[in-house]
DNA sequence: AACTTTTTTTAGGATAGACTAAAAATTAAT
DNA sequence: ATTAATTTTTAGTCTATCCTAAAAAAAGTT
C-alpha cells in the first residue's frame, strides 16, 4: 500500500463508493489527476482485489477496500483532533496536514496518540472516527436541510472542504451549538437560524445539505 | 524534494559529509541501498547542487545541502521529543516513527508542535535540536572515552542506534544522571561508574565511545 | 437513425527510484 | 610491477505514478 492508493481509495469512499459506483469523472474531479491516470489505478486496486470495476461505469469498493478506506479515515481523523486540540488549529486548517500525517503513521503510533487525545469519537468536523478494525460507530443525525420550521436542534457534524469551514467561522456556527430553525424560505431560498443566546445567523440554502443536526425534543 | 533525497542527504550528513568525504561504500551500508543507486542518487543530488561529487571518492554537503538536512533534523528531534514526552515512548522507539513523520511535516507543523513542547533544545537521546534556519547551537560535551579516573560527570547525549539504546536502559544509564567514573581498565578494557545512589555499573569499551558527558568540577 | 459531445480506455512517453550484472577505476597484496 | 580484491560506475531492467494524444464507447440531440 502507497500513499497515492490509500488517497484513492479514500477518495473512492468519500465520493459513496461504498454503495454507489463511482465515475472515472468523478475521480479526475476530487484527485486532480487526468482520466488516463485514473483508469490505470483502478486496474491496479482491481488487480488487489480492493475494487471492483464495471467498465465505463466506475467502481465499487470491496470489503476489503472498505477496510482500508475506514483505517486511513481513522489516522485521518485521529490527526485532525490533535491538529485542532493540541496544536490550536483552527477546524479549517487541520486538513491538509492531517492528509500528510495519515500515510505516516505506523498502527502503534496511532494507537498511542489515541489514548493520549482520550479516545475521541469525532475530529474537529464532527466526522465520526472509525474503530480500530474498520467498523464504524453509529451515527443519528440529520441534514438541517430536512428541517422544518420551527425545530430546535444542534450542530453536530459539517462538511470539511476549507471554504465552508471558513464561511462556518464567519457566520459563527460551531459544534454544539444550539438552534431554532426560525424560518426556511421557499424556492431554495435562505434559512434563518436563531441560537440559545438569540442572534439571528442567516445561511444559503446549499450551506444547509452540509451541516447535520440532532433535534433537540 | 522527496522523502528519499531527504533521508540520503541526512544520512551523508551523519556519516559527516559536512567536512569529510562520505563514500559510496558508506552510504551503501547506511540506506541498504545497492551501490548502483548510491551513485544514481548522487548525480541527481549533484545536479541540485545540494552535495560536491568527487569521482571514485564519494561526496560533501554544499552549503545547501546542510541547510537542507538540519531542518530535516530539526524536524526528526521535535518528534522524537513529543513520541517520548507526550506518547510515553521509550527513547529506543521513538526513532523509527520519527524517521517517517520528519517527511510529512508542513514547516508550520513543526513550528506549532515545537511550541506545543515548550521549544525543547534536546531530543530523547540529548541530541541538540537544530534552529528553524538551519544553524545548529553549540553544545560542550566529551566522549566518556576520554575521561579519566576520578572524574565525576553528567549524562549528556548518547548515540541513538536503537540496541544501544536497549542495552542502555538495561544498564540504567539515562540523560542527566550523575556518576564518578571509578575504574577504566588498559587495553581497551570496561568502564567501572559509580552512580550517586551508590550502584556501581560496568560498561565496555565501545559504549564509551557512544556516551557523551559534560565533567562536574 | 445519424450526428455530436462526453467519458473512458489505449498507446506511447516521462521521471524517480531501485535492482543485477558487467566494466572500469582504485587500492591492497604479493 | 603484477596480480588480486574492492569500490565505483555504466548499462540494461523494473515498478509506480504521472502525462498527452488518439481511439473507442456511451450518452445526448436533433
Ligand atoms: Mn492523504
Ligand atoms: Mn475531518
Ligand atoms: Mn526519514
Ligand atoms: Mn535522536
Amino acid at each position: 500500500m502507497t500513499p497515492n492508493k490509500e488517497d484513492f481509495i479514500k477518495a473512492i469512499f468519500e465520493l459513496g463508493g461504498q454503495t454507489q459506483v463511482v465515475t472515472n469523472k468523478d475521480l479526475v474531479r476530487t484527485l486532480s489527476i487526468s482520466a488516463a491516470s485514473v483508469t490505470e489505478m483502478n486496474t491496479r486496486l482491481l488487480k488487489e482485489g480492493l475494487i471492483t470495476h464495471l467498465p465505463y461505469q466506475g467502481v465499487i469498493l470491496t470489503e476489503k477496500g472498505l477496510t482500508i478506506a475506514n483505517q486511513l479515515i481513522r489516522k485521518h481523523r485521529i490527526w485532525e483532533v490533535f491538529l485542532a486540540e493540541k496544536l490550536g488549529y483552527d477546524w479549517n486548517e487541520v486538513h491538509s496536514d492531517a492528509d500528510l500525517l495519515e500515510h505516516a503513521s505506523s498502527d502503534l503510533l496511532i494507537e498511542r496518540l489515541n489514548i493520549f487525545l482520550g479516545e475521541p469519537t469525532f475530529d474537529p468536523h464532527g466526522g465520526v472516527i472509525p474503530n480500530k478494525d474498520g467498523s464504524i460507530p453509529e451515527i443519528h443525525s440529520t441534514p438541517l436541510i430536512e428541517c422544518t420550521k420551527g425545530v430546535q436542534f444542534k450542530i453536530k457534524e459539517v462538511d470539511d472542504q476549507e471554504e465552508f469551514l471558513e464561511y462556518l467561522l464567519y457566520k459563527k456556527v460551531h459544534l454544539g451549538k444550539e438552534y431554532t430553525l426560525v424560518d426556511i424560505e421557499p424556492y431554495d431560498g435562505p434559512l434563518t437560524l436563531k441560537s440559545t443566546s438569540g442572534e439571528e445567523t442567516i445561511i444559503g440554502h446549499k450551506a444547509a445539505f452540509k451541516i447535520l443536526v440532532e433535534l433537540i425534543d
